[in-house]
DNA sequence: CGAACGACCTGCAGGC
DNA sequence: TGCCTGCAGGTCGTTC
């Protein structure tokens, strides 16, 4: 599920609830994530109170005095708010609990996820070389282009590397290089300075339009799914193979590039 | 350094 | 119905 926006959304829904409380205790109930989660993250983050929720690309930090709980959610994570005498779903990995009324769920089937502690956020391995954030003022087309000069390899996998900017996966990008009229399969050193100013207003239209919807549809992402269930509307190429192109008619194709599957106009997308 | 690719894991859809 | 294959929203680590 979660791409940038969804991240943003979950950040969002979840905010209210956790900032200024205190977790009184975190349950592991699986540890074999991403990697796995240290032995000593609940007596880390017990008696902490969460003095600030952030996001830094995918990763969530749930901020404290003592130091950082770093919350990546994978491809198939996400978090619930939930009564904890309620049961536990299949694939619910750990819980952290906020009030006797009230904890914070995390599921996730696939175990791509991470939970880790950090003492210093800025430093840590995962955060310290990520590039700009996509909806930032350091994020911009001259930003992209002089990073991109001399590499091979092709723009979608250049924009989804996250050490160019974060935040931008497999559905936006294809999205992004649609609105942009770029062939996702063009080297990233190849691309001109103008070309890479409109690809970068894309990706930020494309995101903040996606993370506008999912705030639409967000309750207060208690007793719900955790799933913002806006994902799918209005894609014009993910999902779309086989199907025309709603603005030249053409079949829409689709191809693979770095194993992820693509799917672009041949001829929108040059 | 960059590029390509395997790896981690479960669930689901589709073909036979 | 059941078995097999391939694919899925991420991204790290290894190899060349």
């Amino acid at each position: 599920m979660p791409e940038l926006p969804e991240v943003e959304t979950t950040l969002r829904g979840i905010r209210p609830h956790l900032e200024g409380r205190r977790i009184s205790q975190l349950h592991v109930f699986e540890s074999r994530l991403r990697w796995p989660i240290p032995a000593d993250l609940p007596a880390q983050i017990e008696a902490a109170v969460v003095e600030r929720l952030e996001r830094r690309g995918k990763y969530l930090l749930f901020m404290t005095s003592r130091g950082t709980m770093i919350v990546h959610l994978g491809m198939s994570g996400s978090l619930r708010l939930e009564h904890p005498h309620t049961a536990t779903r299949k694939h619910d990995h750990v819980q952290a609990d906020l009030t006797p009324e009230l904890c914070l769920r995390f599921n996730d089937p696939r175990r791509f996820g991470a939970w880790l502690w950090t003492e210093n956020w800025r430093q840590h391995p995962l955060l310290r070389n990520l590039g700009p954030e996509p909806l930032g003022p350091d994020f911009s087309g001259s930003h992209l282009f002089s990073a991109s000069r001399g590499r091979t390899t092709a723009v979608k996998n250049f924009i989804m590397d996250h050490h160019q900017v974060v935040g931008v996966g497999n559905i936006y990008a294809a999205e992004a290089l649609f609105l942009a009229g770029i062939h996702p399969a063009r080297a990233a050193g190849r691309i001109s300075r103008a070309r890479y100013d409109i690809l970068a207003d894309r990706i930020r239209t494309v995101l903040g339009n996606a993370i506008e919807m999912g705030g639409t549809t967000l309750r207060d992402f208690i007793n719900t799914d955790g799933n913002p269930g806006y994902f799918k509307q209005s894609l014009r190429v993910y999902g779309r193979a086989g199907q025309a192109c709603l603005t030249c008619a053409s079949t829409l194709k689709a191809s693979r590039l770095g194993q992820r599957a693509t799917v672009y106009c041949t001829r929108c997308q040059r």
